[in-house]
DNA sequence: GTAACTTCAATGGC
DNA sequence: CGCCATTGAAGTTA
């Protein structure tokens, strides 16, 4: 793929000055909730500085109203000239204290933070070990954290000493699995301390995948605790309003032009996720606009407008599209002819002033009908604008948008790979069309785009993993009883109460947290195969292909859009012992043993458990390496070939569903994140990172391939 | 097909 | 004007 210049030659990037919410305010839900809460998060890992998750925005308790946004977030593509842009002498809503979720006494109180209505907001200042911010207490502190990314000592201390009534609060959590769900969805909340000490990166691109994988885990959570209740609706917007109340959120003003952190391609799964990134702020509107407030009515210009879809022309121009304007089309009332104003009359504006406006077009979601998947294709212009009568007779806008030169490709790689999946044998350069040789439900595509490397060497396809002595039975194969399929509701299920009392997986068969060991129902089950907790058992359900990296060797990457807690593939091959290992069988790039999970893995669970009542310590913390090593030199699947990387979007989840050996579970691959397609999956090989003493006895075992780091985006 | 829901900007009252 | 509470507009999701 061509790289894509990078955003620099677009002018008129403009950021708003930030708007800022002070961090603090009336959170006070629940006072006795604070206190009870724990630092879920090990304060002490070596890695995890909380500083350098410094939350951009909020620095300051004080009101930053003339503080630039380009502070926080340096924009090399901002051009010197554009200080004559007029949208610099018209600042903007964002410039403005807006009706921020912070000091804000409108943000009604019931919807999460029932208590804090009844509390003056500043009444933790004389007792700082009461779940005060540490923003409020030390502001100074706070302010140390925006130029230093390394020192988070002090703030360690702080955290440790909130743990004081963790026993009562676990004790009290413990009895609420069925009986407290109710009150538990209405007070809802995060663990505000938590959530503002390890606030976000002051890298964009960190702290854009941390709030987003903050609020799938968030969401994922959620739908698994509402499930069996009647509010299991809409875990989206209740993630969602959780995050904007705790200001978990970036790029928080109206930005003209790229957003930090979001690249193009990049893709989301709910109108939402664009909210709370800074891509697109209207939870519903498809123009995204600035306001009129401050800066007259003609002034306001589109940023951003989303693509449902219905509109476009289906031709293969990918660089044109035209878009219908807003309005009118009202369910709730009289159907009528769209108004020159608001997003139209912003979409107007937009074209005379020529401005960049960044698209969002938007799919069906191959794996769900009912939902649909959002793609950033980057800034397009308004050329043309006309009206005309749409089908219901009515007069609708019409804009004609061409895509900026110079990006790289957005929605063109989302339609290519639609072309390959209908048809495989449109793929170019294909050297293989199944490496597989049909053991894999979908052929596994080995390609190669870049040079004439003719494959890897030779190795037998097998889907699982073959043990080469007999397992220690340790325990008895779990066995539920559930009829047809295990349910959330049905509390006598063996299976999830394995699982510490919740099924595993989503009802669309996503990973909602990862945990030391997950077990799957077994063929002593009586639920069948349909049950939810047969996901990795059933196989892969991807189109894969192989295909050479150029300078990493071969790498692996998908044709379809893989949401976050998807299952990938597990590591077949051949396992080994530990014992064995150290007699000869000589590790290789093709060994997998387990390892210390990156901080990455263990910050994937962490919006569920910013939610939680309970302290929930059966995470990663207490995962122990396990003795399960495994070769896929001479046997192996797909994974085989995913490489390393520091920044990964894949983990691994041990996983049991046929012996009772927990030694050697199965090793099963989730994506961490929304992944686009044909973008190389990785994930974190680990061990390097590793805190001394848990190493283990191969120090280097898993890390003889090479390290991608850095060079994101072979594809994508 | 319909109900339930969100954010943001604008507006009106004080 | 500032502050606030309220309202209307926008469409998505299950």
């Amino acid at each position: 793929m061509d790289n894509s210049q990078d955003e620099s030659e677009n002018d008129e990037q403009e950021l708003d000055e930030s708007m800022e919410n002070s961090q603090d305010e009336s959170e006070s839900d629940e006072q006795e909730e604070f206190l009870e809460k724990k630092p879920l998060r090990p304060c002490t890992s070596p890695e995890q500085s909380p500083a350098s998750f410094g939350q951009p925005l909020p620095k300051s308790p004080i009101p930053l109203k003339a503080t630039p946004i380009s502070a926080a977030f340096p924009m090399p593509q901002h051009k010197g000239g554009s200080s004559h842009d007029p949208l610099k002498e018209t600042p903007m809503s964002a410039a403005f204290p807006m009706p921020g979720p912070k000091d804000e006494p409108s943000d009604d109180p019931l919807k999460a933070t029932p208590i804090s209505a009844a509390f003056p907001t500043r009444r933790h200042k004389d007792d700082p070990l009461k779940a005060t911010p540490m923003s409020r207490s030390f502001p100074i502190t706070r302010h140390e954290d925006e130029s230093s990314d390394e020192d988070y000592k002090p703030f360690s201390g702080q955290k440790k000493s909130t743990p004081l009534k963790t026993a009562k609060r676990t004790q009290q959590a413990e009895c609420s699995n069925a009986g407290n769900t109710k009150r538990r969805s209405i007070q809802r909340s995060l663990n505000r301390e938590l959530a503002f000490s390890s606030s976000l990166s002051s890298n964009p691109n960190e702290s854009v995948e941390e709030v987003m994988i903050m609020f799938d885990s968030l969401r994922r959570r959620i739908l698994q605790l509402d499930e069996n209740e009647d509010a299991g609706k809409r875990a989206d917007l209740k993630a969602g309003s959780l995050m904007m109340q705790n200001g978990l959120r970036i790029n928080n003003s109206k930005i003209i032009g790229p957003v930090p952190g979001v690249e193009i391609g990049d893709i989301f799964f709910f109108r939402i996720e664009m909210c709370i990134v800074g891509l697109h702020a209207p939870a519903m509107a498809g123009i995204d606009h600035t306001s009129a407030k401050h800066a007259g009515k003609d002034e306001i210009l589109a940023v951003s407008i989303i693509s449902s879809g219905g509109y476009e022309n289906d031709d293969n121009d990918t660089d044109i599209l035209v878009y219908t304007g807003q309005g009118g089309n009202s369910r709730h009332k009289d159907k009528h002819d769209q108004k020159l104003e608001g997003g139209n009359l912003a979409l107007m504006n937009s074209m005379k002033k020529k401005n960049l406006i960044r698209v969002v077009r938007s799919a069906q979601d191959p794996f769900c009908n009912s939902s649909k998947v959002y793609i950033y294709d980057g800034l397009y212009r308004v050329e043309e604008s006309w009206t005309e009568k749409a089908k219901n007779g009515f007069s609708v806008f019409k804009y004609k948008m061409r895509r900026e030169p110079g990006q790289r490709d957005g929605i063109s790689v989302w339609k290519m790979t639609e072309k390959w999946k209908a048809n495989p044998a449109t793929r170019n350069n294909v050297i293989r069309a199944d490496i597989s040789s049909k053991a894999e439900k979908l052929p596994v595509c080995l390609v190669n785009d870049v040079d004439d490397q003719k494959g890897p060497s030779y190795f037998n396809y097998v889907t699982g993993v073959e043990h080469s002595g007999p397992l220690r039975k340790t325990k008895p194969l779990q066995s539920c009883k559930c009829p047809s399929v295990c349910l959330p509701s049905d509390t006598n299920c063996s299976c999830a109460q394995l699982n510490s009392g919740y099924l595993p997986y989503s009802a669309n068969g996503v990973l909602v947290k990862h945990i030391p060991m997950l077990y799957e129902c077994s063929s002593t089950c009586q639920c069948c195969q349909n049950c939810r907790n047969r996901v990795t058992q059933k196989g892969v359900n991807l189109n894969f292909e192989v295909f050479w990296t150029g300078d990493s060797g071969w790498g692996v990457r998908s044709w379809d859009p893989i949401r976050a807690g998807t299952f990938i593939c597990e590591y077949a091959g051949q396992i080994i012992d530990e014992t064995n290992m150290n007699m000869g069988d000589e590790e290789d790039e093709y060994t997998f043993c387990t390892s210390w999970h990156s901080d990455k893995v263990s910050r994937w669970n962490l919006g569920a458990e910013l939610l939680e009542e309970k302290s929930d310590n059966a995470t990663t913390e207490n995962l122990k390496k396990l003795p399960v090593v495994i070769s896929a030199k001479r046997s192996g699947n797909v994974a085989r070939f995913l490489n390393h990387s520091c920044s990964p979007n894949v983990l691994w989840q041990p996983v049991q569903y046929d012996h009772g050996d927990d030694s050697y579970p199965h090793i099963m691959f989730f994506a961490m994140k929304h992944i686009p397609p044909m973008t190389e999956l990785t994930y974190d090989y680990g061990t390097r990172g590793a805190p001394p003493g848990i190493k283990g006895k191969f120090p280097n075992a898993c890390k003889l391939k090479k390290c991608l780091c850095g060079k994101r985006g072979l594809m994508h």
